[in-house]
DNA sequence: ATATACACGACTAAATTAGTCGTAAATAGT
DNA sequence: ACTATTTACGACTAATTTAGTCGTGTATAT
């Protein structure tokens, strides 16, 4: 109910870590993984997902890693939690006019309105607001 | 992903439907389901569980039914949830301090600031609001 | 009596989420 | 050139959660 998933969380993690490094450093999945006690392949694929958004940037090979490529205030919590889980609201019919039950359905504008309500939340907070 | 369930959602439409019947009227759980298209067990279950919690009255036998018994004003949403899915958070830490990572983790504090917002969201919306 | 309606726990099925594995590709150091 | 390190990524399995069903019981209006 209402629940974010690990991976989202495990990627917040990870981009405060990330937003904590000094200029030029970068951190590895393997470090943040085993600093944090995350599955380190669960991990790996988000921040993967991060890395194709170019929220992060990430290097190959030894010495290399991620950092961060986005200013802190210009990641938002609704940006973040879409570019790892797609589409973010409280009901599928948000998004998905799949729905069969349409017309009888009586509560089609308040979940929109609830769901306006939520993605401002989440508009307004940044990874900087994450990171104090 | 932040998703409410489908019983919640059902419950939600029956609260409405039984919001706008006249006074001294009842619905069965067939009525609603059928005008719906719910599955009629479920939304029983879910009638059942804010009949426990004195948000609806039912009334048995032929002719029987459910009825609202309290200001759609008092009803809200935080509540409502919890009736029905136990206690509401983007993340279980923020309930259960079962976790075992909690030492290392670097977003607990943000992580319950997030909830919190979302709960006054859902505090302050009631059934009122929902039925407009 | 009987038909109607709620109460409720046990159960199964479906969907989602979590986590693992194998393989490939880039690159720094030697 | 070779090797170790590190990201990239799809396929897979396991675990958990959610959705939905079923059987049985109780109350009650007619």
């Amino acid at each position: 109910m209402l629940k974010i998933t690990r991976k989202a969380e495990y990627a917040l993690i990870a981009l405060r870590h990330l937003n904590g490094l000094k200029d030029g450093e970068l951190a590895t999945v393997k470090d943040i993984s085993t600093q944090y006690g995350i599955p380190q392949e669960l991990l790996a694929k988000a921040l993967q997902q991060l890395a194709r958004a170019k929220v992060i940037e990430a290097t190959k090979g030894p010495s290399g890693g991620y950092k961060l490529v986005r200013d802190p205030h210009e990641i938002n919590m609704t940006n973040f939690f879409e570019i790892l889980e797609g589409p973010m609201g409280i009901m599928d019919c948000y998004f998905d006019s799949g729905c069969n039950q349409l017309s009888a359905c009586n509560i089609r504008t308040p979940i929109t309105r609830i769901n306006d309500s939520i993605r401002t939340i989440f508009n307004k907070l940044t990874l900087a607001d994450i990171t104090y």
